[in-house]
Formats: structure tokens, C-alpha cells, sequence
RNA sequence: UCCUCUGUAGCUCAGCGGUAGAGCGGGUGGCUGUUAACCACUAGGUCGUUGGUUCGAUCCCAACCGGAGGAGCCA
């Protein structure tokens, strides 16, 4: 008899009859004539409740140990329950005990705090709560594929190592060889030069557009800075298109669509877990969740963000001034009591933005953008790049950067060179974004932050 | 890197300058178509580490280590 998951077998309008499940025990309510059992095998959040008598054969060896934590196979009839709380259950006809858990399983049916459960990140994936997380997070991935398939753009693959050590984006991981306890430097370096792990795939990805046209990269991402809040790791995942023959207007349409997308492919196919975060998570999430898919979403540009926060009254700890970046409470300000929806800011003043940013007509900013979503603040960052030859050089100077790191680079301004933009979006922001989960080490399977790199 | 908070039983926490507490979880027994089951009994702690103050420190002080929140940086 072939298993069944308990997806499946919940979701029935028929009787399946007699079938096998296999999952671990969440819970065990016995007595004296029969146990419950109450079976999870990770196919969705609802666990299966099992009816095991206490005459089945081998009831003493398989389900008197089948405590919390263990593994077990069922074989029974799924009858409609005669309790209330399920509509159907199992009556089970033969229980195996598959994998025991001894009393120090150290996860108990009721609640556990966020940071006990980081401590045992090998088998918080058993909860309810991280359960719902990794099934809304596989979805998210499959989504986001989705989403640019669909739109005929072309996945690439764009290196983890990478040479260029000012990307513009944040400390960088050396990569090294080991010679024994040594690491191997200088000419023996294993790549003939210095090497480091990606911050961003954004320039290699350039070049794919400017072949491909329409173009995304969906890998991981690291950033060696001493971050310690909520909101950062070290090693996190990113999405990030590039499109030729597109401004940034283009760009903030792409990037809008695709958070109302992602956001509308949870609600359609994640609400039973989205319902769960919603209970206990952020009593709000799913009115916003469909907010944001029904909504516009705002636009302002960054002069005229900076004369609504100055004119807003409001007693922000950092200045508001033209020509400062605008601060994280600033963010705030706009998309949680301002605007109260995700707002995107763009043209931002030259000066505090990366060398690769197109200039605009008034030579004084750069069409860049950030979409800022509440609770969150930014989850993406792009731009139109600058695609002219003369001013992509003129910046390079500005910004003191050696010219011949960028050959390739700007050899793409050289030949058949192409209005383009693009941008990246955080993957974990945006699972924080869509599960109400308030800390991003609780939506990536095994959070690398500093000082901490455990599992 | 800076600022703030925090560390007591397996978990969540209370407590106090003078022999360590609760709830939950675990164990045992009972009971019931149960569902955060229920009732009774029971085991379980070098109070983060090191040093200092004190007759006496889990408590006060310092340093260190761990955890959390925020800032910066960004996604």
C-alpha cells in the first residue's frame, strides 16, 4: 500500500479508504482503550489525528513509545471523525514505531519562544510556525521563477566568486585557499588574485540583458557587515532582473508588479499557512497582505519626499535635508503613517548613490529607486544604469575607482550599448514581508549573522 | 562599530544580601472520543563565566561570554 500525504488525504471530499501515512508524532492523548495520535508529515499545517486502540497488535512496542517527536508509519481506514475539530481521521489497523524520540525531545506542543527555537534550528522545521514558513518560502521561490518565465525573461546563473572587490555594496568574505593551517596569498593565490564571495550578480547580469534582453539572477548573497538587527544577515538570498531597453520607469512598474504577484500567489496558494502566521504571528497580515494586492502603490520622488517629511511636523532624531540619505525612521514615517502602503522613492541626489546609476537630465540626481514596504522599510533597490559611455567614465573618476577593474564592464557602453535597468530584492524581506515574521533569522532555514554560523 | 536591554529547572518566567519558587514540559498512577485534554503524586537547579565588595553574593560592583532590540550599512 502505497504512503499518502496528509495534504491529500485531509483535502479529500471521498473517503480515500484504506491507505499508509508516515510523518512524526506532534502529540499523544491516550486512554485506557485507545490513543490519539496526532501525525504531521510536513505536507501542510493540519496534522492527521489517528485513533490507535489499545488492542492493535504490538500496541505496547509501537504506540505507548510513539511520544511527541517520534517517527511513525500508519496504516488504517480514514473514517469521518466523531470528534469535533477535524472532519477526518484515521483508525488505525497496524502503527509502526519507525524512529523514537526519548523525553529529552526538546520540543514541546506548547508555544516556545523565537530565540529557543534559533538555538535548535535542526528541528524547528517540526514546528507549526517554521512548518508554514519553508512551505510559504518554497512557494515564494517557485513564484518568483514563475513570475519571470511568464514574462518571457531569461534565468542566469551569475558567479558566487567574484573578482571585483568594489561593487559598491558593503564589506566583502575573502575567499582563500588553505595550505594546512596557512592561508595561501600573494602570486599563489588559487585565482591569481584576490577573490570574494558575491554581493551582488548586478554587473555580470548586465551583460546577460545586453545579449538576452530581459534577464533575472536568483541566487545567494553575502555581506560581511557587523549588522546586528532584525532585518540582516550575512549570507542572505536575492533576486535581481535586468532589462534592456527599459527605463526606470519601466523598472518601478516591474518591480511593483512583481510584489503585488508574489503577494497574490500567497494568498492563493498559501492560506492556510498565511492564515496560521495570521493568528499568531501579525493579527494584521492577511488585511494587508490583500491590500497590497488590490492597492496602487505610491510613488514620490526624493526632492518631494523631502519637503513632505520636512512639512510633516514630525520630530525625526536625523535631519531632513536635501542631499542626506533619508533614514530608516524617515521610511517609516512613509509607508507606515504617511502614505500606509509600499511606497517607492525614486531620483535620488547623485551623490550618496553607486557610480552605475543613470543621470538625470537635471545633472543633479540619479534615476534610481527604492520600494519601502511598512514594517520592513526597503525590500528593493534599483536603477536605470547609465548606459553612456562618457558619463559612466566621468563617475567612475568621481568616485576614485580603478577604470581597468571595469573593462568589461564598460565595454558594454562601447559596443551596441542600450538604455537598461534593474534591481534587487531581497528574498527574506520579502518572506518577512508576506509571513509577518518581524525577524529575518526566522525565515531562512540557517541564519548566518555575526558571531554566529552554527548547523 | 556604537547605544539599550537581558542571562535563575528541559521551556517561559517570578524572586531575594542569610538553606531556591511557579506554570508548562518529563516520569508514575488514574480517568475520559480526546484535541494547548483532565486529576493526583514525583524527579529535576554550581542562579552564564571569572574576579571583587561583604561575616555571608543567585542578588551589589567590574570584566568577559552568550542572547535580543535599535542605529549605521544595506537587501
Amino acid at each position: 500500500m502505497s504512503r499518502i500525504r496528509i495534504a491529500d488525504l485531509l483535502s479529500r471530499e471521498l473517503s480515500p479508504g484504506s491507505v499508509v501515512v508516515k510523518g512524526w508524532v506532534r502529540t499523544k492523548r491516550d486512554s485506557k482503550a485507545f490513543s490519539f495520535l496526532e501525525l504531521n508529515d510536513g505536507s501542510c499545517l493540519a496534522n492527521l489525528q489517528v485513533v490507535a486502540d489499545a488492542t492493535l497488535p504490538g500496541y505496547e512496542e509501537s504506540v505507548e513509545p510513539a511520544r511527541t517527536g517520534a517517527a511513525v508509519e500508519v496504516e488504517g481506514e480514514v473514517v469521518e471523525s466523531q470528534g469535533q475539530g477535524q472532519r477526518w481521521e484515521m483508525q488505525a489497523t497496524r502503527v509502526t514505531l519507525v524512529g523514537a524520540a526519548p523525553e529529552d525531545y526538546p520540543l514541546q506542543k506548547k508555544g516556545h519562544s523565537l530565540e529557543f527555537l534559533r538555538s535548535i534550528a535542526h528541528l524547528r522545521p517540526r514546528t507549526n510556525l517554521f512548518g508554514a514558513v519553508f512551505r510559504i518560502r518554497s512557494r515564494m521561490a517557485f513564484a518568483i521563477h514563475r513570475f519571470f518565465q511568464e514574462r518571457g525573461f531569461v534565468y542566469v546563473h551569475t558567479p558566487i566568486i567574484t573578482a571585483s572587490d568594489c561593487e559598491g555594496a558593503g564589506e566583502m568574505f575573502r575567499v582563500v585557499t588553505m595550505e594546512g593551517e596557512k592561508v595561501r596569498g600573494g602570486a599563489e593565490e588559487f585565482f591569481g588574485k584576490p577573490t570574494y564571495l558575491t554581493v551582488s550578480g548586478q554587473l555580470e547580469g548586465e551583460t546577460f540583458a545586453c545579449a538576452l534582453s530581459n534577464i533575472y539572477t536568483f541566487g545567494p548573497t553575502f555581506r560581511a557587515e557587523n549588522s546586528h538587527t532584525s532585518r540582516h544577515a550575512a549570507e542572505f538570498w536575492m533576486i535581481e532582473p535586468e532589462i534592456a531597453f527599459c527605463d526606470l520607469e519601466g523598472d518601478m512598474t516591474l518591480a511593483e508588479e512583481m510584489v503585488k504577484y508574489l503577494v497574490n500567489d500567497a494568498l492563493d496558494h498559501c492560506a492556510e499557512d498565511l492564515d496560521f502566521c495570521n493568528r499568531f504571528v501579525d493579527k494584521g497580515l492577511l488585511e494587508r497582505l490583500a491590500f497590497v494586492r488590490d492597492r496602487s502603490f505610491e510613488r514620490i520622488s526624493y526632492t518631494d519626499a523631502v519637503e513632505l517629511l520636512r512639512a510633516s511636523g514630525e520630530a525625526f532624531e536625523f535631519p531632513v535635508e536635501y542631499g542626506l540619505a533619508l533614514q530608516s525612521e524617515h521610511e517609516r514615517y512613509l509607508t507606515e503613517k504617511h502614505f500606509r502602503c509600499p511606497t517607492t522613492v525614486y531620483n535620488y541626489p547623485k551623490e550618496i548613490k553607486p557610480f552605475y546609476m543613470r543621470r538625470n537630465d537635471d545633472e543633479k540626481t540619479v534615476a534610481a529607486m527604492d520600494l519601502l514596504v511598512p514594517g520592513i522599510g526597503e525590500i528593493v533597490g534599483g536603477s536605470q544604469r547609465e548606459e553612456r559611455l562618457e558619463v559612466l567614465l566621468a563617475n567612475l573618476r568621481e568616485q576614485d575607482l580603478e577604470e581597468s577593474a571595469y573593462d568589461w564592464y564598460v565595454d558594454l557602453r562601447r559596443f551596441g550599448t542600450v538604455p537598461h535597468a534593474g534591481f534587487g530584492l531581497g528574498f527574506e524581506r520579502l518572506l518577512m514581508f508576506v509571513t509577518g515574521v518581524g525577524n529575518i533569522r526566522d525565515v531562512i532555514p540557517f541564519p548566518r549573522t555575526p558571531g554566529s554560523a552554527e548547523f
